[in-house]
Order: structure tokens, then C-alpha cells, then sequence
DNA sequence: TTAATAATCTAATGATGTTAGAATAAAATC
DNA sequence: GATTTTATTCTAACATCATTAGATTATTAA
């Protein structure tokens, strides 16, 4: 039985026949992220991460079981880079870091929140994650039936803020304007709506130009905890 | 200038030569609604909603744009079901009932809450719903600056809702058990995990595998808008 | 040296979105 | 009524995609 197999001495030039070092799930994992990180999601393809290894789309099917399953790969990749809060801080404080460490990552990948969202959660470093809030909540005195909907309501924000930011992001990438070219554009968006059908739409649009993400986000989470407390309160 | 094209009286066999009521982007989004329902969103194609209308699928882009401006039309028409509430309630019963109405709209269509999310809302009905969030929220008395992203979570709240139940649903579907060997499986697979890793993970299992899904919607709502009334009682 | 096994490749299948340009049908014009 | 114009659909094709079966190569075990 031939267990394992060594690299191979890339002698001579690298085109000259099949000389590669051997694939992995690992290696799979980094020119999908690659490709990711160049053409975005709905831009990898088998082919695209194949050639990114100089190997044949194929190949990838020894490694690994089919396209979603690469999707999970990065998935699991993106919640192993954000890092657990340290478990002695006031549990206020312990989300607040978990929350902006977990968009921190998720801004790190093009296209992170939708991948998370449409991937199971079933992988070590997601686990992690929900456990570690299913403790904290638990610890700090939420009932048990409440925690799960609890820690699904704190994901939800975060993967849902940096969804949205991550399309303005696209956005703007897509359209090569500056800021203010962006600003005026979409000022004159809203402007074009009618205004006796969206007047509050219209009056607020100043507010959704230019926004300050980071002071935005911490604001929702602050309203988001505010609810728990009260909460907590009612228990005692 | 021909302007005008009148319906073609369909003499004969149905498939004797091209004899068809003509297209339009309504009969086109009603197709896709079928094939929607009954293959689901990542199995939609232009042939099957040509297929569904006699028709080839090169005939759909005289009408619509491409796919993307299909997606729209779905999203707009699951937005469009979704009625707005009484405005002479109380802003919370508001909220609650613009909520449950939106959620049962998303439930009534196939990973509706994926295509929301997918899609920009620049469509009549879903511009409505966020004047009308706006608006409420403003007469309610949350600053200016404040309310884009207090309606941004609520939305976020309800579809984030929505695509886990959808979740489960499809899960519960393409496995064909009833209700006790899910739950009986769901155990199992909890149980598979290492118990030294996840351990509130898994004493909290039990409160995931039959939840009361409208009890839960309604709970994580009346969190959410606890923390929404602290922020009035400080503006005040 | 030979046999077994692990890893990659070739080739193909069937499906996809989309486009260009031909064909057809209805309306407008003469 | 005949002809031109315009609106709509079709044919055919392109490039791309995920995936599979089976041949081929390379490496290890016997």
C-alpha cells in the first residue's frame, strides 16, 4: 500500500511535463482565495483556481468533493480568522470585540458575508464561534430557551452589516469614480425619485451618503445590546 | 410607426408553428415565479422560463435585460406582497405587523430572503417599505441620523429570519423524514461533536431541533425594539 | 523488477447566459 | 390591396461552467 508521497524535485523548467508539487486541501484552499480575492465570488470557477495551481480542473475532484465544499472551505477560513475576545471582560465589552473582530475578517474577504450566509455552519471555527457566545449569554444570566436566538440575532447583525458594506464597496469599486463624483451621482439617484411617493426617503438620503461604517456599526450593535439588557433585567 | 401588437387568436393546435400570446415582462416574471416554486432559486434558468412559456429563450432578452433584471422582478414582486401597516397604531404594533406581514411574504416564495438580499431595493414596492420605516421611525421621534440604520437593522432582522427558516425548510424538505426522525438525527449530529470543545453547544441543542418559529420571530423582534425604545428615552 | 496504488490528465457530457443576425408576423403607408 | 416599416421571435452559435469516466503517469511496496 503506497501511503504517502514526497514532493517531487522540480528539475529543469517548471512547464517540462507534469512537475508540481502535490496538491492538498490547503493549497486547494489558498488559489481559491486567490481567485476570490481577484474576481470575486461569482467569478471562481473550477478552472480559473486549476489553472492558479497549473494543474487541470479535474484534478481538484481527488481533493475535494465539489464546489460548495470549497465554499465551506473558505467559509471556515474567514470565521478562523477572528480571533475570541478575552473572557475576562464584562460581557458588553467581550461581544463588542467579538462583533468587530468577526466584521473586521469578514471585510478582509471580498464577498465574506454572502459566503457565510450561504454556507452551513458546521466547521470547527464556527463552531467555536457559537459556542463561545452560547457561553458567554449563558453565563451572563439569559435563559437557556432565549441564548440560541440571542447569538443567532448578534451573527445576523454583524453578517448583515458587512454584507451591506461590502456592496457599497463592490460598488464603488465598479464604477472608478472618487468619493465626491459617487457622492453627487447618488445624490442625483435620489433626486430622480418621485418626491410625493418617498418624501422621509429623500429628506434622510444625506444621511446614507457618506456614512462613518465603523461609528455605524457600533452604534446598531450598542441599540442590539440595549435589548438584551433589558432583558436581563425582566429575569432577575 | 407599428406601436401596437394584439393578441394572436391561438386557431388550430397550440404547437402548430409559432402561435403564441405574446410576451411581456409580466408573463416573464410569472414563469420564472413557477420555476421558482417548484425548482428552486439556484435551478432557475432562461431556457426552463422560455420552456415554461413555449417560447425560446433568446425571445426573453427582447423584454428584460438579463438575468439580474429578472432577480429584481422577483424581488420586487415578494416585496410587493407585503402590505403596509395601519398608520393609526401604536409605532410598536406597527413595526410588529409591517414584520410578521413582510416575513409571510418571504415564506410564501422560495429563498425569497436569499433574493431580497441578493437584489438592490431600487424597485416601487420595496422603496415604499423603507419610506415607510423612515417615516414612522422619524414621527416616532429617532434623530435623523439615527434612523437609516435602525430601519437597516430591522430589515436585516426580518430577512435574516427568514433565510434561517427557509434554511430549515429546505433541509427538512430534500431529507424526506417527518418530524421525529429529523429530530431524532439532529440529535445524533450534535451528539457526534466533541464534547469537550462545544459543551454549551450542546446542552443547547435541545432548544434548536423543534423550535416554535413564530414565538421566536416575535421574541427577537421585542428584543431588537427594547433597545430601539432606550434610545427615545435618552433623546428625550 | 514487478505489482499495486495514488495522483493527475484527457476527453467528453450536458447545462448555462448571452449575442448576432435571420426569419416572420403584424401594422402603417401608399 | 400591395408594399414598406417595425415589432417580435427564432436559429445558430460562442464561451463558459461543474462534473464524471476512464486512461495515463508516477511513486511506493512487495
Amino acid at each position: 500500500m503506497a501511503r504517502r508521497r514526497t514532493i517531487r524535485p522540480a528539475e529543469g523548467a517548471d512547464s517540462s511535463g507534469p512537475l508540481h508539487t502535490p496538491l492538498d486541501r490547503s493549497r486547494i484552499e489558498a488559489a481559491a482565495v486567490e481567485v476570490l480575492q481577484r474576481e470575486g465570488l461569482a467569478n471562481i470557477s473550477m478552472r480559473k483556481i486549476a489553472d492558479e495551481l497549473g494543474v487541470k480542473a479535474a484534478s481538484l475532484y481527488y481533493h475535494v468533493r465539489d464546489k460548495d465544499e470549497l465554499h465551506r472551505l473558505l467559509a471556515e477560513r474567514i470565521g478562523s480568522e477572528a480571533p475570541l475576545p478575552d473572557a475576562a471582560l464584562p460581557w458588553r465589552e467581550q461581544i463588542g470585540q467579538w462583533a468587530a473582530d468577526f466584521r473586521q475578517a469578514l471585510n478582509r474577504y471580498r464577498d465574506a458575508a454572502f459566503i457565510m450566509g450561504a454556507t452551513i455552519a458546521a466547521t470547527p471555527a464556527r463552531l467555536a464561534h457559537i459556542e463561545f457566545l452560547f457561553r458567554l449569554l449563558a453565563d451572563t444570566g439569559f435563559g437557556d430557551e432565549q441564548i440560541p436566538w440571542l447569538a443567532s440575532m448578534l451573527r445576523n447583525y454583524v453578517v448583515g452589516f458587512a454584507d451591506e458594506e461590502s456592496r457599497l464597496a463592490d460598488r464603488a469599486q465598479r464604477s472608478e469614480m472618487d468619493a465626491a463624483d459617487r457622492e453627487r451621482k447618488n445624490r442625483e439617484a435620489f433626486e430622480e425619485l418621485p418626491a410625493d411617493r418617498y418624501p422621509t426617503l429623500i429628506r434622510l438620503s444625506a444621511m446614507t451618503v457618506s456614512p462613518d461604517l465603523d461609528r455605524e456599526f457600533a452604534f446598531g450593535l450598542d441599540v442590539l445590546l440595549d435589548g438584551f439588557e433589558a432583558r436581563l433585567e425582566q429575569a432577575d
